[in-house]
DNA sequence: CACTGTAGTGCAAACGTTTGCATTAATTTC
DNA sequence: GAAATTAATGCAAACGTTTGCACTACAGTG
């Protein structure tokens, strides 16, 4: 534990560091340029860099929005002024004035009180967040609870943003109609219900689960359990596939194959233990989610059930890590890439006022070991 | 294939639904109010408000802020007549009057130019996103590509956010230093280097490797691997704190038993296979991170080697999925929840003018079955 | 009854930009 | 060499709020 080098691991510093002091919450601290006081500086604004650079304040404004009423000199030199201040135009009044909002919202739909921890998720917002940043446009993060829609529409019409990227429809299809029916921008995640006046984006639910369906019967699986809940738009499409898929191959439905956990690894994990338990016989296993698929084949591995040599495994997502357990985890994916980027476009579309159509990406089986009997 | 149900997987709709149209972009559309345009649609402001409530627009102002100048009922009043017509204040026009901004960037850094895929990290983002909503505030995401660094700073200069929520220090400690010295207020996740001048949050990480090296030593591995990065602040503390523990077992520090893999699976993955074809001998691996231990064991699984029978793996972070794997994997636990709010209350703190001290996070080992030899 | 409070209300000046229009200076044109 | 054009610039009015201050009316006080 000795030999502690330049870091070292004892974090509370003494009270007062070397650099200067900063009382509680005393008054204005003098205006000390490098001593890094961080209430309340005077920020600088446009008026300033006019002084400084001995124009008027609409020249200044109109040189750092690229204006070509400007010349390209003084616009330089502006330019260069305000970037050797570290001053950027307030966006706020900026687009109080001018009418266009850079920002748009990105709101994460939930079940329950506690945050969305699936990485599929997640990583769309991802996605949704490197799309915006392209067109140089800003992401406002929400996560929304059950009941607080009203939140949804605020953030709207309070002007903060342009318009909705909602993910997660789940239960809340008549909510997110009725928003749009009011005229707020959005688009959100899902499945493309019939009543949907809303654009969506999303996988091709009903054939991801139509090959995953195939793929396990071509396998030679006869009784293909399916985990995972789908009273939810997109997972109930997906379990539809399962199902004309089990048609087209001749296999019957088998109701105590269908196991209808919710999304939460905890309940998941104790709900397939139980199921277990009672000892149901099956072969496959398709699952609503990666995450799910994950937990599942901790617990028969837990159990001593051999993937893929006794039971085949597929799962729903494609999600980073599925690739790289072992056995690899065969599974729908779904494009996150595109999905982010679709999502964008397709909201830019809403705000100028067209009317894009819902968008089906690419949905295609990745077949890995989970799901194929070694050679 | 047959026997589509309500829900029709196909998605892409005829050009025209029965809701009305929408041109291209042409003119403002006419004012039908349920027909939901939206495009520029005239927003309903303050001004309608008090004209509709025969009242100044300074008393709607007050009364919708809860002032008390206005009695209970006007107040009461002048807010159902907002709510009824949807009315929300311009949040733009009031912080430019009123000067508090109620939004905090968080801007997630990153090495590589791909979005950033660590369910720890996304999972921090959203119980930062919690605590922020818990306060009323909100959230404006950022991920900035090295050399952009100035794009932080901007956030705030521009006045969109009142501070900064930095996840991810990597190789921006210089960066992240001048910044807070000029003045942006700011809070980082990360580890607390010695001339740190922003405040800090972050797992103890010299401590973590010390656990998990302690913890491997005394289930009796002679020959334990380090796996992952060292070079960023954190790791290189956990690198340490594995040293450490090796030390005090008096084992030896095998360089070679050292295998310094960036972040990211595909490449986790490629040099794991590499690196077990040189024939290394090791009894214990402890690695950077989650998802980097649940790479190496899909890896010794593939080349048949048993965890923990032959090899304990211990990672760290503690991610959802960690306890549901089988084996389940053990961890060094970074409390995640208590690091959002923590970052929040730092950063609140900063902004108003003081200067907190970094804090360090409870960190603590979760011993499950891959570590310890079964009973 | 005049006088001071006080409870409601409204006027108008900010807040920091953008931009239509007017102005000036410099250049071209006949 | 004057008129007409063009190139730069500046004035001032928005944008949608908040809020200090002034105002009214009405109650309480001596």
């Amino acid at each position: 534990m000795e030999a502690l080098p330049k870091i070292g691991p004892k974090m509370t510093k003494p009270a007062d560091p070397p650099t200067k002091r900063s009382l509680p919450k005393a008054a204005k601290p003098t205006p000390a340029v490098h001593k890094a006081d961080h209430a309340s500086r005077k920020r600088m604004q446009m008026t300033d860099i006019a002084r400084l650079a001995g124009v008027s304040i609409s020249t200044v404004s109109r040189a750092l929005s690229g204006s070509d009423l400007i010349p390209e000199t003084t616009r330089q030199r502006i330019a260069a002024l305000a970037r050797s201040l570290n001053y950027q135009v307030n966006a706020g009044a900026a687009n109080l004035r001018k009418k266009d909002i850079q920002t748009v919202g990105v709101v994460m739909l939930s079940d329950e009180m506690q945050t969305p921890s699936d990485p599929f998720i997640l990583s769309i917002l991802g996605h949704v967040a490197d799309a915006l940043d392209a067109r140089g446009m800003s992401l406002l993060l929400s996560r929304i609870c059950p009941g607080r829609s009203s939140q949804m529409s605020a953030m709207v019409e309070s002007g903060q943003v342009a318009g909705l990227i909602v993910i997660g429809q789940l239960t809340y299809h008549e909510e997110l109609n009725a928003l749009y029916a009011r005229g707020i921008p959005m688009v959100v995640w899902g499945a493309n219900l019939d009543d949907c006046l809303y654009p969506v984006v999303g996988s091709d639910n009903y054939l991801g689960g139509l090959l995953a369906g195939r793929h396990l019967a071509a396998q030679g699986c006869q009784r293909i359990a399916f985990v995972g809940d789908a009273t939810h738009p997109e997972t109930r499409l997906r379990f539809e596939g399962y199902r004309a898929a089990l048609a087209e191959a001749a296999l019957p439905f088998l109701p105590e194959l269908h196991l209808p956990v919710q999304f939460g690894t905890t309940r998941t994990r104790e709900a397939m233990r139980q199921w277990l338990d009672e000892g149901h016989r099956f072969d496959g296993i398709f699952t609503i989610s990666d995450v799910t698929a994950i937990t599942a084949m901790g617990v028969l591995s837990e159990r001593g059930i051999k993937v893929p040599q006794e039971v085949k495994v597929v799962g729903y997502d494609d999600v980073a890590i599925a690739a790289h357990l072992h056995p690899g985890l065969s599974t729908v994916r779904q494009p996150i890439p595109q999905a982010g980027a679709a999502l964008v476009d397709m909201l830019m579309q809403v705000i100028q006022g067209q009317r894009p159509n819902s968008t089906l990406l690419l949905t295609e089986l990745i077949v890995r070991e989970s799901s194929v009997d070694p050679a």
